[in-house]
DNA sequence: ATAGACTGTAACACTATTTGTTACGCTATA
DNA sequence: TATAGCGTAACAAATAGTGTTACAGTCTAT
């Protein structure tokens, strides 16, 4: 089942960017990631248009945080990066009318609704706060790899 | 956040078969699904594997069901469709080592997790004998749209 | 002013996945 | 033995995500 990963790529870097506490270029956060600036930008827009993050044009420019990691949850991000719905049920659309379907149809979408319920849940509870303390203490303790 | 369209057609498919208990042809279950009956043939396979339904060749032959419909539940077709896995957290994997993106993918993962037992339990209540009474009903009541 | 270091964005290529299609072999039955 | 069915491989088409190039706009140091 194949999902979206640009949840945890980002996670990944504005945790990072707390921690260090400055300004990235687009460059750097590219190379963060694996990938180029402009796969980049395109991603952290959606988290700017959500007021996760700000961007500075120009010399010395780049992009930062506008709050501390204790503010921003899993689910920020998520909202930022998709909008309401975190999981959409896969329905049929093959006959729109026919009573089978629709039952089907009916009843999936309900179990999506509690599961995506459930996510909203545990997105909300975790801030990026957190991950970064995990990611220190672990990191402290020698389990670089 | 697309998925797979399966589970919902397969349903749909196994209800009305359930209602009308005899035999269907990859071809008229491709009528059913819009589609066309290699595309059938694939996705029962996979139910047949996991005794969902069973298929005889030759003239005279086609799908049917192993069990009534009360016996099978959302969960039967998602396994057969999919195996154990019915959410996948979609992790990053850019920088292995790095332990704040393993602190992020283990707080992700045990998200998904949670929703994914969520889908579970919900997928597990419903039984495909339960969608067909409410198709009847609905189809009883005018509503066919 | 103006050069340089940034972001913003459009356009397009590449890749992977799902779905659809064609073709042909095998099997059971009338 | 002709026919109606499934089994399966091979390939085409559509879709979505990602990567890349190119260029315009903007800010700042000099």
């Amino acid at each position: 089942m194949r999902q979206d990963g640009r949840l945890a790529r980002m996670i990944h870097v504005l945790v990072h960017m707390g921690l260090l506490g400055g300004r990235e270029t687009s460059e750097r956060i590219a190379q963060m990631l694996n990938t180029n600036p402009v796969v980049v930008r395109r991603t952290m827009a959606s988290l700017r248009q959500y007021g996760i993050v700000k961007s500075e044009g120009g010399r010395g420019g780049g992009w930062s945080l506008t709050r501390p990691l204790t503010e921003i949850t899993i689910l920020d991000v998520q909202r930022a990066l998709q909008g309401e719905t975190i999981l959409d049920a896969p329905l049929s659309n093959d006959h729109p009318s026919c009573p089978v379907e629709r039952a089907a149809n009916a009843k999936l979408q309900r179990a999506f609704q509690s599961a995506e319920q459930t996510l909203e849940r545990e997105f909300q509870k975790v801030t990026l706060a957190e991950i970064g303390e995990i990611a220190m203490a672990s990191a402290k303790a020698g389990k670089t790899g």
